[in-house]
DNA sequence: AATTTACTTTGAAAAGC
DNA sequence: GCTTTAAAAAGTAAATT
């Protein structure tokens, strides 16, 4: 598949997936000879699904045989959000519990929320980026409750609304 | 019975000659870094936590040391930077790092949030300014953190860049390169702070 | 001194060492 | 544990211009 499919990176001996990139949707598939693959990149579950299928489709069009219909899961969705407050980060880390907030090693806050089961990494500027979700709504829901419960620990200084983007 | 004990026997000894190697270790780390022993003391106690709970098996023993010095400096307030710790050791600062915030995750050692202020005392004897100096510093500190300056920046960044200050505004000026290297950042972060700094406390400085 | 590029952190899966 | 992939956040760093 190395030989027949173009723009393609192969080295076993550095890593056993085969790398391929579509360049629309774009998005980077890494292809195990068991033929399960992980696609990264795509920026919604609409995305993902149209760049399966292109994927898929490329690969038949070089000759590779493909048989069935894939099952999509989605394993991880990386989104940033900013909340427009400044937040106070060292307040912050002494009030939250599951936190850590080491800012020689790294400006932003890190911060484990249980449910949803999420890793949130907030930063000064409230802007911050959520990630380990599996569904979108459990974004929203994580958004919503950090800002809630920094605004309650009085962590926040001039306060606005509350936007969201997704990647 | 007889098979229970001896099993016992083992782990202990393999406790025993672990915690042995490893205080040769922390001795021989500590010193290069001239620390005092009560920090020493505080990292014996972090990596025996450690063994006990069997965190260190996997990783080098000198890794896990190096982890328990910064951790106990932090608890202690001694400014030591994690790249300074790691200097000494065959492991890169990641690796460090790593073992770090094992130990912060699996054993209750509670670390404050660094404050500049503690890297100011370092920087400032370093470079052998008064006290009038440091003093000045600290409280420059102390205002930007009031005003949200401060969050997310390298606290030795913000320590060298309110020590240029300082010792400006004391007569015992020092150059960016010079505090830069001291306090283990580049010239470039000194500037930016430096610049951030004067201009949102409106700090005026004179020429020269 | 300004730009550009690159690294720090987080999460998850894949197959194999 | 490690290897590889992607993207965001803000800070820091190093190499060019």
């Amino acid at each position: 598949m190395e030989r027949s499919v173009p723009n393609v990176e192969y080295d076993p001996d550095q890593f056993p997936g085969l790398i391929f990139r579509l360049e629309t949707p774009k998005v980077t598939s890494l292809i195990f000879k068991s033929g399960k693959m992980v696609v990264t990149g795509a920026k919604s579950t609409e995305e993902l699904i149209k760049s399966v299928k292109r994927i898929i489709k490329t690969l038949k069009k070089y000759g590779i045989k493909i048989t069935g219909k894939p099952k999509i899961q989605i394993q991880n969705i990386v989104a940033s959000a900013n909340m427009h407050v400044h937040v106070n980060l060292d307040k912050a880390a002494f009030l939250l519990e599951n936190n850590m907030y080491e800012p020689e090693q790294f400006p932003g806050l890190i911060f484990r929320m249980d449910d949803p089961r999420v890793v949130l990494l907030i930063f000064s500027s409230g802007k911050m980026v959520i990630t380990g979700a599996k569904r979108e709504e459990e974004v929203y829901k994580a958004v919503k409750k950090i800002f809630d419960k920094l605004n309650e620990l009085d962590c926040i200084k001039q306060v606005e609304e509350e936007e969201e983007l997704e990647i | 019975r007889w098979r229970k004990w001896q099993i016992r026997a083992r782990i202990q000894s393999s406790i025993d000659r672990n915690l042995a190697q490893a205080m040769n270790e922390l001795e021989r780390i500590g010193n290069l870094l001239g620390l005092p022993k009560s920090v020493k003391d505080e990292a014996a106690l972090i990596y025996r936590k450690a063994v006990e709970k069997g965190l260190v098996r996997g990783r080098s023993i000198e890794s896990v040391v190096a982890a328990s010095i910064y951790a106990s400096c932090r608890r202690i307030k001694i400014a030591r930077t994690l790249d300074e710790i790691a200097q000494f050791t065959k492991a890169n600062r990641k690796e460090v790092a790593r073992c770090y915030r094992l130990l912060l995750r699996e054993l209750n050692v509670e670390v404050p949030v660094s404050d500049p202020k503690d890297y100011v005392t370092r920087i400032g004897s370093l470079l052998g300014l008064s006290g009038a100096v440091m003093k000045l510093a600290a409280e420059t500190l102390e205002k930007a953190k009031n005003t949200g300056l401060t969050a997310g920046k390298d606290p030795a960044g913000l320590a060298a860049a309110a020590i240029y200050i300082a010792a400006l505004l004391n007569d015992e000026r020092r150059t960016q390169k010079e505090i830069a290297q001291v306090a283990g950042v580049t010239e470039v972060t000194v500037r930016n702070r430096y610049k951030e700094l004067i201009q949102e406390l409106k700090i005026e400085i004179q020429n020269q």
